[in-house]
DNA sequence: ACCCCATAACGTAAAAATACGCTATAAAAT
DNA sequence: ATTTTATAGCGTATTTTTACGTTATGGGGT
């Protein structure tokens, strides 16, 4: 699993949020100044190319997909970041948060709930 | 800030690591096999140009030091990724990391203790 | 059936990243 | 003093990324 550039992760964001999500999509969610469709569609082919999206034709129409979940992208990338930075510790790595003040004590108390309630339904089964 | 590539951003990694670095040191962080002196100083140079790295130069021997600290880059990058995937929520980040199993409550409890700590000690002045 | 429009694909250009051979030079070894 | 070794820097080659002009074609409108 290659390493997204800019450009190609900001054009995975749009596959990943739309449904069907043809070269035309892209460019408007893009925003101005609107990219050349030529632009936009080679980065697309390279994404296929890369195996992080596959396509569905009807006639010329290309209409993209993800082959990579936004989810396990993120996944694969963090654990480098925290690799990385943290040596590997996700624990650093929220205590950093936490000390840097991007989170605080409720927010935490908030998460430990929801974690219980989860563990707790787990339980049930 | 320019986000940095996967070479530079190893590079990177030893510059920080180490007191002293030449790019020799580079070299040998970067264990087998050896990448030809020339390559890093290259590298290196484009991190200068890019204003991650000054250098004092003895005669002919360069030592490099970061001029953007580790824990800078790294906040800028993870608050980039937190607005892409969590919608700039922090909260949704340590939630979501909960939920993968990457952090038990064990952990969560004992950054609470800490960051309790902390405020404590804050408190006290 | 014919024309127009939107689209994909191709080829390629431009810019950036990665990679390295070579030369000059300073310092160390002899 | 001379030779050897290690270094930085330059120039450049290669690969990858970003960018787009152009062409061909399928589908819709008339």
């Amino acid at each position: 699993m290659k390493r997204l550039t800019k450009v190609e992760e900001q054009i995975m964001q749009v596959i990943w949020k739309s449904e069907r999500c043809l070269v035309r999509d892209i460019i408007d969610s893009l925003g101005d100044p609107k990219t050349p469709h030529s632009t936009i569609s080679s980065v697309v082919r390279i994404l296929e190319k890369k195996g992080y999206v596959g396509h569905k034709a009807y006639g010329r129409t290309y209409e993209y997909f993800p082959l990579i979940a936004k989810e396990d992208y993120f996944k694969q990338t963090i654990k480098g970041l925290v690799k990385d930075y943290f040596g590997g510790s996700v624990q650093r790595l929220v205590s950093f948060l936490a000390k840097e003040n991007e989170l605080d004590m409720s927010e935490l108390s908030e998460i430990i709930q929801e974690i219980d309630k989860i563990e707790k339904e787990e339980q049930d089964d």
